[in-house]
RNA sequence: GCCCGGAUGGUGGAAUCGGUAGACACGAGGGACUUAAAAUCCCUUGACCAUAACACGGUCGUGUGGGUUCAAGUCCCACUUCGGGUACCA
């Protein structure tokens, strides 16, 4: 009988629905396994056979841990908003519902084929107003909260403005956009619009004037993992900086955090590495300056406080509010000429030509050390956003104070032993100081590393200034121009935010009929006429009732695309619940994440917005877990591999590979499901395009052999493979099993279809297996043969240590070896094939499950038992050497297992043979390698 | 520039602690079965040398150049090159 794939697989999805196989509940009677897909935006194009890689890699493990008697949540959803479905609105007029809708359908429908494990019961869309009530809740959430630096952890507004009101920011340590100062009774005698303006200094979710991303051909603002190459990530448009009111998230507040908790979860150090980047902790010393003839001091920012006698300028960047206080009547000029032609370069420009550019204040700062008055210098290679904005210059020992100072021939003062400054600058943080010392201090003899300490705590001690860390994280931007989002809960009184009490969440999206922003500028939910707030009814009411006094305009941006993606981890855990997020119970249960699997490019993204979102929400007793994903792994993108064919210049005549050099040819992308094995199927490429129904060929051995290359896959290049199709031709477990083969899961590698045979053979000769030409069912109960029992258990083991390690691959090339080794055997005990069928059911589930029926089971194979190996059996009574000869491999010996080394080597030097290699010569030495080698060095 | 990860046959890729490369699979070549095809099965397949043949054997081989070691794809140093991340972060 043969392996009937279509049938069995029709049979057991269906099946597996009727039989809601693979829905889960909390069962505190079992150990809970949580496994997590990224969950797909789904777009237009529907799934390539790149897409499931990740969830067949998960899958695997879910349904392993599953035999291992875990309870195991695997649930699936969709990321579904976001722009290409608002894009597409915008251009067809299809309400973006409607198109995500459908999009979602043929996901589903692709996905279904695959046989995944997922309960689909618990699936979640982040555009349901049921899911995301708590995205919505969430934010109000962190608006009502502010950051405690001391207890390192988010608590609710009030205790803030209890505090102000009893000792105003005295003796206040907390998270904040800027140091303010004011006392109780100010406090007490602000207006509430005063207090609220203060309070949004340090609420987590605030409006705050940023400088943003801008894209004026989307109309909406991007985070800065969303701009990529100064264009936007989607689309490649240009985006510009421009300054507006937006809402943010504090996430800078958590950067210690977030760095820290790094050192407890299990994701692999290239990760790490990409975040800790990008959190970007530096030590260093802030300092004060005194400008000369004034009463101004600046602070400034260093890493280097060791480099303080080599400072022969200042500089401050452009947007900083000391250049207005610093520039003198004499240079109001040439500064404002400068502020001018600064703000016009885009940041993209001013990346790509790196000039040198810059201007004089006309101030002096004194050098708290030297005494010496120093230049007080303007440029745009400083970055407002981060430390003071403003620096101290040290050329000899910074490459981009150096290029400043030789544009404008400043001094250059070396202050390292040896270093030679006169054509680069020396900024390596080694070395023995000089030139640095006054009366009071000197740094001259030590180490660059000495030096900074003793700096830092000569600053301290004479109060020039304080050790301080900086982060180059900054905070979440948390608004957008566009309509295909979450709405706030929010409405404006007064100028001034104010939430919608949480008991009337969810604010469903209203409907617009033009999705584009409003003539007026306004974000789409412009268009709305029905988006203002009743605070007499509690309700949603028509715009033209807005009177200022109990009805008022609803916010007009969305949230972003992070939003909904920050916490949906927690919402599978409990889905349907319409009180809370999660239940305290499920939350207990499932704790975190136990396996998150997904792409690399999220790692500066969602993978630092989540574990943000979720120590916030774990701080304020929502989620046990501080970080939500325990192990994760990056699945590797699967690349397209086009094919090529040549065209002879100005003919329709193509000519094959290998002689194509002959010729004056054009490549053309040509349909990768039309070549099989770089071979052109040239019957199917007359018929492809109707101008190639007349083309003729140049063949090699009577074959048209076209190039191939890795590209991205996508339409354009012709190189797309359908899953869908691959399942219809070899089947889903083929599919599966194949993509697993593949490589390394992690690693990226181009998808080619030319290898499938071989996994689909294999399945065939497992199959082989258990049935016979004539449809015989071969397995029978009986004693097992040694070399069976050896072989199974061989492959138990095997795949059971790959399996943990995530190396699939590898696993799937010892069940090729072990299917060989008993078709060999001829094997048919039904003990040991049962076996194998449960160590088959992770990778192919339909094919187990067919098999597992026949041997008479009557519950699913996913109720199985994974098999445990057995080591007596994999016991072998001789072991072969290697015996070497300084080093190089002559013959093999076989020897008891339990010989021990001396025994060895006495034999081995007894032997013939090596009396031969050693030609008489008395061996220097002998070294026995347990199990494997013997090497005799003469 | 900085940080991370790679480089192994015609191809995808194997190879715990350093243990004597190329597992497994594809492709290719040859053969068996078949009227034929498909399917299936068997043999060969890193390069070079040796050999009438069978058998046995030799040299070189994991991006390049050095080094450590009885032994290096694996460790160390320098470099080439390809990916990925990040970028005036003081």
């Amino acid at each position: 009988m043969e392996y009937n794939f279509r049938e069995i697989e029709k049979k057991w999805q269906q099946r597996w629905v009727e039989q809601k196989t693979y829905q889960v509940t909390e069962d505190e009677s079992k150990k809970k396994y949580y496994v997590l897909n990224m969950f797909p935006y789904p777009s237009g194009a529907g799934l390539h056979v790149g897409h499931p890689l990740g969830y067949i890699a998960s899958d695997i493990y879910a349904r392993y841990k599953r035999l291992q008697g875990f309870n195991v949540l695997n649930p699936m959803g969709y990321d579904s908003y976001g722009l290409p479905a608002e894009q597409y609105a915008i251009q067809t007029g299809q309400h973006p519902a409607i198109t995500t809708v459908n999009n979602i359908n043929r996901y589903r429908q692709q996905l279904d084929k695959i046989g995944f494990s997922f309960d689909w019961n618990r699936e979640v869309r982040t555009c349901d107003p049921g899911y995301y009530h708590w995205t919505q809740w969430a934010f109000q959430k962190m608006f009502n909260s502010f950051y405690c630096n001391g207890c390192q952890q988010a608590q609710p507004i009030e205790k803030l403005t209890e505090w102000f009101s009893k000792k105003g920011t005295e003796g206040l340590d907390v998270a904040c956009g800027e140091e303010l100062h004011f006392s109780a009774e100010q406090w007490n005698r602000m207006s509430e619009k005063e207090q609220q303006n203060v309070l949004m200094n340090y609420r987590i979710a605030y409006l705050g004037e940023t400088m943003v991303n801008w894209c004026p051909k989307l109309g909406t603002v991007l985070a800065n993992d969303e701009v990529v190459d100064g264009v936007s990530e989607r689309g490649g448009f240009p985006v510009v900086q421009k300054k507006m009111r937006q809402w943010c998230l504090r996430v800078s507040a958590y950067a210690q955090r977030l760095l820290d908790g790094l050192e407890t979860i299990e994701w692999t150090d290239s990760l790490k590495d990409a975040q800790r980047n990008w959190i970007g902790r530096s030590e260093g010393t802030e300092m004060e300056f005194k400008v000369k003839d004034s009463d101004v001091t600046f602070t400034i920012f260093t890493t280097r406080a060791d480099t303080i006698f080599g400072v022969t300028f200042m500089v401050l960047a452009p947007e900083s509010e000391l250049v207005a206080a610093l520039t003198t009547p004499a240079q109001q000029q040439d500064v404002s000429a400068y502020l001018e032609r600064t703000k016009k370069r885009t940041e993209r420009e001013r990346i790509a030509d790196r000039k040198v550019t810059g201007v004089f204040s006309g101030s002096y700062a004194i050098n708290p050390l030297t005494q010496e008055a120093i230049p007080v210098w303007i440029s745009d290679y400083v970055l407002a956003g981060y430390g003071t904005g403003a620096i101290m210059a040290v050329p000899a020992h910074d490459s981009r104070d150096y290029a400043f100072a030789k544009h404008f021939d400043l001094p250059i003062i070396p202050l390292i032993e040896g270093a030679d400054v006169s054509e680069e600058s020396f900024d390596a943080k080694e070395g023995i100081m000089m030139n640095s010392a006054n009366a009071d201090i000197s740094l001259n003899g030590l180490t660059v590393k000495e030096s900074i300490a003793a700096m830092k705590k000569y600053v301290t001690e004479k109060k020039l200034g304080r050790v301080k860390v900086n982060y180059r994280l900054r905070d979440a931007i948390f608004s957008r121009q566009r309509y295909w989002g979450e709405p706030f809960p929010v409405y404006y009184k007064d100028g001034m935010p104010y939430m919608i009490p949480e008991q009337y969440l969810p604010v469903e999206l209203p409907e617009v009929t033009d999705f584009k922003p409003t003539e007026t500028g306004e974000p789409p939910l412009g268009h709305a006429t029905r988006w203002a707030w009743d605070t007499a009814s509690n309700a949603i009411v028509d715009n033209s009732k807005t009177d200022n006094q109990t009805v008022f305009p609803i916010e007009l941006n969305t949230m972003p695309g992070f939003a909904g993606s920050s916490a949906y981890y927690l919402r599978y855990m409990d889905p349907y619940n319409n009180k809370a997020l999660v239940s305290a119970k499920n939350d207990q249960y499932w704790q975190n994440v136990d396996l998150y699997v997904g792409g690399s490019e999220h790692a500066t993204g969602h993978l630092i917005y989540s574990r943000f979102w979720n120590k916030f929400l774990h701080d304020t007793g929502f989620s046990v877990k501080e970080e939500p994903f325990q192990k994760l792994v990056n699945q590797g993108m699967i690349q397209g591999r086009s094919n090529f064919v040549y065209r002879i210049k100005d003919t329709n005549t193509f000519v094959s590979l290998g002689l194509k050099e002959q010729y004056e040819v054009t490549p053309l992308h040509v349909d990768v499901n039309i070549v099989a094995n770089d071979i052109l199927d040239i019957e199917a490429f007359k018929a492809w395009r109707p101008e190639y129904n007349d083309a003729e060929f140049i063949l090699e051995d009577g074959k048209y052999v076209c190039g191939w290359a890795v590209e991205k896959m996508s339409k354009s290049m012709f190189n797309v493979v359908n899953p869908d199709m691959i399942v219809e031709r070899y089947g889903a477990d083929t599919l599966r099993m194949y993509e697993m083969f593949l490589g390394p899961v992690e690693q990226s590698k181009p998808w080619d279809t030319n290898g499938i045979d071989g996994v689909h053979r294999f399945l065939k000769k497992l199959w082989g297996l258990f049935f016979d030409r004539d449809g015989n069912f071969l397995p029978v109960a009986g004693e097992a043969s040694k070399e069976s029992l050896k072989s199974v258990h061989k492959l138990i083991k095997k795949v059971t240590g790959d399996i943990e390690a995530f190396s699939y691959n590898t696993s799937i090339s010892a069940f090729m070896i072990c299917v060989n080794e008993l078709v060999q055997q001829k094997c048919n005990n039904k003990d040991l094939l049962s076996q194998i069928v449960v160590l088959i059911a992770p990778f192919a589930p339909h094919l187990a499950e067919e098999l597992w029926e026949q041997l008479g089971n009557p519950t699913s194979v996913c109720d199985a038992q994974w098999p445990v190996c057995n080591e007596e059996y994999l016991k072998e009574d001789t072991i072969r050497y290697t015996i070497s000869f300084n080093g190089k491999a002559r013959f093999n010996m076989e020897f008891p297992a339990d010989a021990d080394a001396a025994t060895i080597q006495e034999a081995v030097l007894k032997d013939a043979q090596s009396q031969r290699w050693m030609e008489g010569k008395t061996p220097k030495k002998v070294i026995v390698v347990p199990r494997k080698i013997v090497n005799v060095v003469v």
